[in-house]
DNA sequence: CCATATAATCAGATTTCCTTACTATCTGCC
DNA sequence: GGCAGATAGTAAGGAAATCTGATTATATGG
């Protein structure tokens, strides 16, 4: 009846977990000399694979308030990694798109993101990888309640 | 490895599952009128698990610094919840014990853990449920062996 | 052509952590 | 005994990631 996940509830450890994994990619991001913050990382990181996406749209995808991604991407644009254009369809909005700037940057992040992945995942099969993914896509799915998840 | 997690990495997904989890306890935390932020309501619950253990001992346990868990038990004994005691073996060190007035307290986070347990594994056989919990402490047994000071 | 909704942003606040430095105390060693 | 060095807690200060509410420009439907 009473499951193993009394002891240290689901949501303690989910949060355990992020504070461990935020802490180590902000290591490596110091250490890698890209000057950006673990949230700057990852709006980047959804910019190359939202490109063209505006702000709103974005911020949604990335299940942050629109006021909050502005300010990852002001700095991600003093940078000189991201581009705000205009959209021609509606002046009140912009399309985000990567500066070429961006690719080397993005490279780092992602050999930083495979390492971290491997540190978190040493001693897992192949099999329970997919398995773990797959549960917590699932339960992302129940909690994040607007609307159904696609894929991209 | 090309598993699916290329397509959402796991750090982040994790990130995403800690931030609505958050929020969600947030909400609730600030409906139930306990007055508790999420982490004052965390180490209210691991003073309960652990009761009479000393600070160092604690924090160490939740994964933050001695520091950072002052900063709460000041607010948790501010509202009465939670009591510093003198250890008599050790003048430099307290032991924290629940006060009185926790128990309601902790009746209602209690309460509001389960409802978001429910929420966020709806669909999730217990079988199911069970294999997430094994593999996520798999996952933080791989990550929380080093201290935030001793990454490279 | 106006009313309302929407896109981005300004201003300000909260929460959760960290680091560095300090005091009091303990412990082991000469 | 008495000092050297470790350890427990904390004061001070700050960085990062988020939020809310107000503001401005623009779009859109009736």
């Amino acid at each position: 009846m009473k499951s193993a996940a009394a002891s240290r509830p689901m949501g303690f450890l989910i949060g355990d977990l992020a504070r461990l994994m935020r802490r180590r990619f902000e290591r490596r991001l110091a250490g890698s000399d890209t000057g950006l913050t673990v949230s700057e990382a990852r709006t980047l990181a959804m910019v190359e694979h939202y490109s063209g996406w505006r702000q709103t749209a974005l911020a949604d995808r990335m299940g942050i308030e629109p006021m909050t991604l502005s300010g990852f991407l002001d700095r991600l644009e003093a940078a000189g990694l991201v581009v705000r254009k205009p959209d021609p369809n509606d002046r009140r909005a912009k399309l985000i798109t990567l500066a070429p700037a961006a690719a080397p940057v993005l490279e780092r992040i992602h050999e930083e993101m495979v390492a971290i992945r491997l540190e978190a995942l040493e001693g897992f099969s192949e099999e329970d990888a997919d398995r773990l993914y797959a549960l917590l896509q699932r339960m992302h799915g129940n909690l994040c309640c607007c609307g159904p998840e696609e894929l991209s």
